[in-house]
DNA sequence: TAAAAATACTCCATAGGTATTTTAT
DNA sequence: ATAAAATACCTATGGAGTATTTTTA
C-alpha cells in the first residue's frame, strides 16, 4: 500500500539524484531505500526511475508519483502545523542569536520561509556581536541559539556538519599546497571575527595544539575578511558556503586543513520549555532543509 | 508518523460514525482503530473525536486532519489510477451482466463513477435477462457478470451480503406474524421474476427442502412484483433495498424469513485474463464502497 | 443491559539494518 | 577502480489480532 513516506523517498530521490544521497536526507540506509523502491515497483509493475544515469530520472510512473508527492507533501505539512496550533495556540516570541557571524548566510531564507509557516510567532534576530550567546538563553535575552556547542542545561537540535577552509590570496606562497596542515601557518597572519580564540576552529583545534605562532587581525564583516586576505595581509579560515562565490570568480582560493579537513558541527539550543514547542522543532526542519538544499558539501546530523 | 493509512481510518469514521462500524468498513478489529485513534491522539497531543456522541463528533483537530483526507485521498486514488494506465494501457471493454435484477437500482450510479474514472473503459450493460449469466462469459458475450454464485472457472470478487424480506399487502393474513417460516406459505401465491427456480433463494433454501406447495407467477419489472403484491394476488422475496422505499411509504410491508434471516452473497465474476486489470479491480471497489454508502442494512465481503 | 470503546497480552509481518555481491562508469 | 545499486540475511518495532474489561447510552 501506498504510504507518506513512499512519496518523501520519491521527493528526496529527485532532489538528491541518487539511492545514497537520498537516504542520507530521509536517515535511512542505501538497503532501506532500494528495499523500499522495490516494493513500489512491485506494487506498480514498472520501474519508477533510471539507475544508469546521474542524475537518475524519473519514468512516466515516477514522474506522476512524484506529481501526487508535490501536491500532497505541502499540504500534509500544512496541517500538521495547523493541528499544532490548534492544540498549543502557539502564538509566542522566538528571538534568535547566532554565535556563527557567517550563518547570517542562509539564515535571511529560512527566517522568510518560518515566517509564512507561523505568522503568529515573532521571530526576531537578536542584534550584535555575542561572543557567549548562551548567556542570552540564560538571561532570557534570547530564546534560540544557534553555534557549534551545546550544553546539557538546553534542549539541542542538531543541524549540520561543515568543512572550515582556508582562504588566501590567489599567489600566496602557500597556494601550492593541496591541504595545509598546522606548520603552514607559522609566522603567518590570521583574519578573523572578533571572538576569542577558543571560538576559532583553526585555533583551537590546530594552532595551540601544535604551539605555532601567528599574528591575528580581526574584522566583523566576512566581505572585509575577503578584502583583506585578497589584498595578501593574512589569511582567513571560514565556513566553505560562506565563500564559494569568492572562490568561484577567482577572487581568493581555497585549501582544505589537515589530512582530513576541519570539521565543524551546528546545533540548535532552547530552554527546555521550549522543547516541545511544535515552532521550534518546525524552525529546526525548515533550517536542515533549506541548507541541504542550497548549500555544498554539507553533512546533516542525524 | 502519520500516514495515508491514518487518513483512511479518520474517512471511515466519519462515514461510519463509530469504531465499530469503520472497522468494518476497512475490514480491521475495532482493536486495532482504537490502537491507530490512540497513537495519532498521542502524537498530535489531544482527542480526535468525542466518543460520547453518535455518531461521533470531531474536534478541532480531527476535524482538520480529515479536511486533510478528503484532500488527499481522491488525489491518491487518481494517481494510482493514473498509473495503472500508464503501465497497462488500460483502454479496454466491460459489457457487464446481471443475474440479480434488483441490481440495477444501484449499478447505475455506479456506472456513472466508473466512466468518470476510466473514460478509455468502454462499460455497457449487456441487455436481456439472463437466467444463466455465466454462459456469457463462457461466450464471450459478456466480461464480468454480478450474481450470486460463482466458480473456479473464473476469478470472483466479493461484493457484499444482503437480507432477502418477503413483502405482503398491508392487511394481509400473515401480516401479524413477525417472521414468516416455510410453512406459512403453504398454498400461497410466489411473485418472482422469470428465471428458474433454483435462481430464487426463498424456494431452493427454505419451501422446496421443506416440501411446501405454492403457487407461482412471474414480472419482469420489480414494481410491477410490487404492483401484483399490493393488490393481494400473493406474496413476493426481494433484496431489503429493492423495497425499502415502498415499505417506508406503507404501500406493502415486509417480513424476515426463518429464524435468522434469509441472506444472499454477491459477487463480481470475471474471465482469469481480466483478473489483473486495474480498472476490474476499481469497478468492484467503485460498488462496495457506494453500496456500503447507500444500502442499509448490507455486510461488506471480506 | 447491551453496545461501544479501551486495554492487556500476544504474534507476526515488514520496514529497516548489516554485510556482501553485482553492476555501471 | 570506484561508486552505486541490488541482494541475502537478520532484527526489532509496531500494527493488528484475540480475549477481556471498562465505559456509556
Amino acid at each position: 500500500m501506498l504510504e507518506i513516506r513512499h512519496l518523501r523517498t520519491l521527493a528526496a530521490l529527485r532532489s538528491a539524484g541518487s539511492l545514497v544521497r537520498a537516504a542520507e536526507l530521509l536517515n535511512l540506509t542505501q538497503s532501506a531505500l532500494s528495499h523500499q523502491v522495490k516494493l513500489l515497483e512491485d506494487r506498480y509493475g514498472g520501474p519508477l526511475f533510471e539507475r544508469k544515469s546521474v542524475p537518475i530520472g524519473f519514468t512516466a510512473i515516477g514522474a506522476r508519483l512524484l506529481r501526487l508527492a508535490d501536491m500532497m507533501l505541502p499540504e500534509i505539512e500544512q496541517a500538521e502545523r495547523d493541528v499544532a496550533r490548534l492544540m498549543q495556540g502557539d502564538q509566542g516570541q522566538l528571538r534568535v542569536a547566532l554565535e556563527c557571524h557567517t550563518c547570517f548566510d542562509w539564515l535571511m531564507p529560512v527566517m522568510d520561509e518560518f515566517r509564512a509557516r507561523w505568522p503568529e510567532v515573532e521571530i526576531d534576530l537578536v542584534s550584535g556581536f555575542h561572543s557567549e550567546p548562551a548567556e542570552l538563553l540564560r538571561t532570557g535575552a534570547a530564546d534560540l541559539v544557534i553555534g557549534s556547542d551545546y550544553s546539557a542545561d538546553y534542549a539541542t537540535f542538531p543541524l549540520f556538519r561543515f568543512e572550515i577552509l582556508t582562504v588566501m590570496a590567489q599567489k600566496h606562497r602557500l597556494a601550492t599546497h593541496r591541504r595545509l596542515h598546522a606548520a603552514d601557518f607559522e609566522g603567518e597572519t590570521l583574519i578573523t571575527y572578533p571572538v576569542p580564540e577558543q571560538r576559532i576552529d583553526l585555533i583551537r583545534e590546530m594552532l595551540r595544539p601544535a604551539g605555532i605562532t601567528f599574528q591575528r587581525r580581526t574584522a566583523e564583516l566576512t566581505v572585509a575578511i575577503l578584502q583583506l586576505v585578497a589584498s595578501r595581509r593574512g589569511l582567513a579560515a571560514l565556513p566553505n558556503w560562506a565563500i564559494k562565490n569568492y572562490v568561484d570568480y577567482d577572487y581568493v582560493i581555497a585549501r582544505p586543513l589537515g589530512e582530513h579537513g576541519l570539521w565543524s558541527d551546528l546545533y540548535v539550543s532552547v530552554p527546555a520549555a521550549l522543547r516541545q514547542k511544535a515552532y521550534v522543532a518546525d524552525f529546526v526542519k525548515v533550517i536542515r532543509e533549506q541548507c541541504a538544499a542550497s548549500l555544498d558539501g554539507i553533512k546533516l546530523l542525524s
